[in-house]
DNA sequence: AACAAAAACCGACTGCCTATCGGTTTTATG
DNA sequence: CATAAAACCGATAGGCAGTCGGTTTTTGTT
């Protein structure tokens, strides 16, 4: 039998995180830069476990590069190694890559399958952010 | 020592697949549907392994929900129980669940990190889309 | 420099998942 | 009803997240 194949192979990881994982990077773009005290006495009360947990858990988000740490005093703080919202991003863009058929850009892709969730508030500012985007394209900084 | 947790609890689940699971998924949007044999001639040429492996691989593809099956003959011919597209919006909704700023709409939280890739011809196809969105909302299918 | 407290680090173990496939049972069909 | 084809079952491997006890390292203090 042949031995098994990993998970994830190639360039494009999905970038698996696990329950704790999420929690824990969400706490951090919540609130700010923690050391593992702080964010055991966050999840202490939500969910329970030791600090022990938390703290492998921060050094594997660490060693996963989303979060950046310094050494401040006793403990290392914590704090995101990237904008949540070119977290989120880069996250679509694996799922395209999985799934989407060649061509297609995400965004146009994700607009038909859930614009039944906006509201014209919300498309009213979509078609904000695309004008700011042409003129940001118009005023020099053209691709 | 308290037991492990699962990885993946409460109602949006991540629906996590593996590597032959998305490149299975992804044949059967690309060509229609196949049985087991179908498929394992597919896959035998790019990447090995045996027509069993192909096998449970669309049973559990089944078991989670994303093929249909029906018997014809000796087999069973799976089929995409899912639109490519609405796969893909579900995805990106999970990940705006489990990362994005609660207020905001996932797709406005994507536009300000993907946009960069759009050029002026995806802009206006996604202006487009909104006006048709919202023609559709004035002729009454008002949320 | 010695010491004590604090935190990091290490290693083990559990549970779950996908991938893999050999072997057995079921099923459709001539 | 026999038989070939396919489904199904069960075992195994490799990997990952979560969990935490225990040891080592670091840091601040006397």
């Amino acid at each position: 039998m042949l031995p098994c194949q990993p998970y994830h192979i190639g360039v494009s990881d999905t970038m698996n995180l696990g329950e704790l994982e999420k929690l824990v990077l969400q706490h951090i773009w919540d609130t700010g830069p923690v050391d593992a005290k702080q964010a055991f006495a966050h999840f202490e009360k939500n969910r329970g476990g030791t600090l022990n947990t938390i703290q492998s858990t921060l050094d594997r988000l660490f060693k996963k590069g989303l979060l950046s740490r310094e050494k401040h005093g006793h403990a290392y703080i914590y704090k995101a190694a990237i904008n949540r919202n070119a977290f989120i991003g880069q996250l679509i863009n694996n799922i395209t890559n999985d799934f989407g058929a060649t061509k297609e850009n995400p965004l146009l892709a994700a607009f038909s399958s859930l614009s039944s969730d906006l509201d014209n508030e919300q498309l009213d500012e979509l078609e904000r952010l695309i004008e700011e985007k042409r003129a940001a394209s118009r005023a020099g900084n053209a691709k």
